[in-house]
DNA sequence: ACCTCTTACGATTGTCGTAATAATC
DNA sequence: GATTATTACGACAATCGTAAGAGGT
């Protein structure tokens, strides 16, 4: 709730639901389930206190929360290293 | 051990070890015990493939593989995001 | 002896899929 | 009615503390 420390999985599963707009199309960026996605956003909402997304007439659409909280996560933490090339580029130290 | 995502937290054990080469102390500035740090510790060596730190006669030193680590994942984390100003300056969207 | 590292074990919590239901087109 | 969002539930994994043992000074 409140002492939960996000986990990469959340922030990057909050990134590509920003993106998409879509639990659908951002689970299957990230090969998990829409429920999997739909949680770790919850669980973030849950601990921030206040909705990030919200249903729309077109799918999805960010909070005013949930837009700072895309511009802050993009920026705090760097989630793009999380695009793709994490391994390579940052976990392999040989 | 290779699919396992690095937690935030096994980051912040890893970039607090490095800083004081003691679990002991590490732990104290995490108010976590000693052995979840070296737990945490290990499973970033497990899922690397290779040890981060060893004993030495004065505590701990890292080794080739941590002094790298200690550099990348401080510069690709921005682990110091989270050393202390991560609710107030990160997480708070208000 | 003391202090730190280290590990086995268990409890708690987090993650994620399945399946069923609600909402929207 | 088809697609998506949402939730309850259960299985599995991750986190972390306790307690005990190993290593060094």
């Amino acid at each position: 709730m409140s002492d939960w420390m996000p986990s990469l999985s959340a922030l990057r599963a909050f990134d590509a639901t920003v993106r998409h707009l879509n639990f659908v199309r951002a689970a299957e960026e990230l090969s998990v389930t829409p429920s999997a996605v739909k949680q770790l956003v919850r669980k973030l909402e849950d601990s921030l206190g206040q909705p990030l997304v919200e249903r729309d007439v077109r799918g999805l659409r960010l909070t005013a929360a949930g837009e700072a909280g895309a511009r802050r996560i993009s920026e705090a933490y760097r989630i793009q290293v999380y695009r793709g090339e994490l391994c390579e580029d940052c976990i392999d130290l040989s």
